[in-house]
DNA sequence: AACCACTTCAACCGCCTCCTG
DNA sequence: TCAGGAGGCGGTTGAAGTGGT
């Protein structure tokens, strides 16, 4: 378990790098190129362990990285790609030219993450969160909520299920697969789950949140088509706005879901979801080859792995997994077919 | 001007995977 | 086949910057 560290900690340098130790970083580099890692700093006269040589060259000294702020359009890449292969952020790092691993995960935590957020969609999922589905919650925060946040499809569902559930806000909601393994080798709509979770009742017949290939508005950037009638436009700051991203159609058919992926991407996405059973995001919930329901003893586990934060903290959903339930196959995340009773509990 | 809270992001840490002998 | 080492990766940290009071 566990490994040595890389290098001898004794007397070598940690923090800050100064304009001198990355010169000669570079002259070397230059020079010699950067066959191994660990020789390097001593030949190249640096007080520094190899990996921090090699992190300071790859996210920060490299000639062909693009600095400056993220443009939508990369944005609008790290949303789809981070929906199809989750936190693989060298993956994502590989298909935008210029920027680093390091940098869009720092871009994903600071400004994509509290967005999604506040649009009332998981970040780690990529679907709504029905946390928001607390009526009573959104009406009284509305006075400091901006009224572009008030989705009227969220509330629509919102009291659609509350109904169902005479008001009961502990949601027993069911999630099916939209996935057929017979065309699991031949359409890349197949992959991954996440892209065909479907809330059964009452929303198959909602609108999309976005709608898609709104040719008028490829590149403007706009709000949802939420009601926006009666707001203030010019109120907005560009953290109100989200880039129309079809691929949000959480509320449609597989025969709405538009082919936007590379299909690389897709067996790329389905190694993830295989390795990454104990991820329980939506997609590892929705692999269970067994049909999960009370009864039995349950672990409770928090449905979002990262810490709290001032947007989650008030109200975090918990996953209750029957513990004699639980699937063991994470090859099975491809499979299914079938419908998962999941509940969701309010804490 | 001083203080505090919050945000950003470069850098580090520890684990994992792959390669090699 | 296995062990050890190197590189790679994702999560976390903390200093610096920024904004509010």
């Amino acid at each position: 378990m566990g490994r040595a560290p890389c290098c001898d900690k004794n007397g070598l340098k940690k923090g800050p790098w100064t304009p001198e130790e990355d010169q000669k970083l570079v002259d070397y580099i230059q020079k010699h190129g950067y066959g191994n890692w660990r020789t390097l700093p001593k030949n190249a006269g640096l007080q520094r362990c190899g990996k921090s040589c090699r992190l300071r060259w790859t996210n920060y000294l490299r000639p062909d990285i693009k600095r400056g702020r993220f443009s939508f359009e990369e944005e609008e890449t790290i949303i789809q790609l981070h929906s199809i292969l989750g936190n693989k952020w060298s993956a994502i790092a590989a298909r935008l030219p210029g920027r680093t691993d390091n940098e869009i995960k720092n871009y994903w935590n600071t400004h994509i993450r509290k967005r999604l957020l506040r649009m009332g969609i998981d970040p780690v999922t990529h679907t709504p969160r029905l946390d928001l589905l607390d009526l009573s919650s959104i009406l009284i925060h509305n006075n400091s909520m901006h009224p572009v946040m008030l989705n009227p499809h969220l509330l629509k569902l919102a009291s659609s299920i509350i109904s169902s559930n005479n008001g009961n806000l502990d949601f027993t909601t069911t999630y099916q697969h939209h996935h057929d393994p017979q065309i699991q080798n031949q359409n890349p709509t197949s992959l991954p789950q996440q892209h065909f979770v479907q809330i059964q009742e009452p929303v198959n017949n909602m609108p999309p949140l976005i709608e898609p290939n709104n040719s008028d508005n490829v590149n403007a950037y706009p709000l949802n088509n939420w009601d926006t009638n009666g707001i203030d436009l010019s109120s907005l700051t560009e953290e109100d706005y989200v880039p129309q991203l079809s691929s949000y159609d959480y509320y449609t058919s597989d025969n709405h879901h538009h082919h936007l992926i590379d299909p690389s991407l897709l067996s790329e996405a389905s190694t993830t979801f295989h390795s990454n059973n104990n991820n329980l995001s939506f997609a590892a919930a929705s692999s269970s080859p067994t049909t999960l329901n009370s009864n039995s003893t349950t672990t409770t586990t928090h449905i979002n792995g990262s810490s709290s934060t001032e947007d989650e903290s008030d109200s975090m959903l918990r996953f209750e997994i029957p513990d004699a339930e639980r699937w063991e196959d994470a090859g099975e995340v491809a499979g299914g077919g079938k419908s998962e009773h999941v509940k969701w509990t309010r804490v």
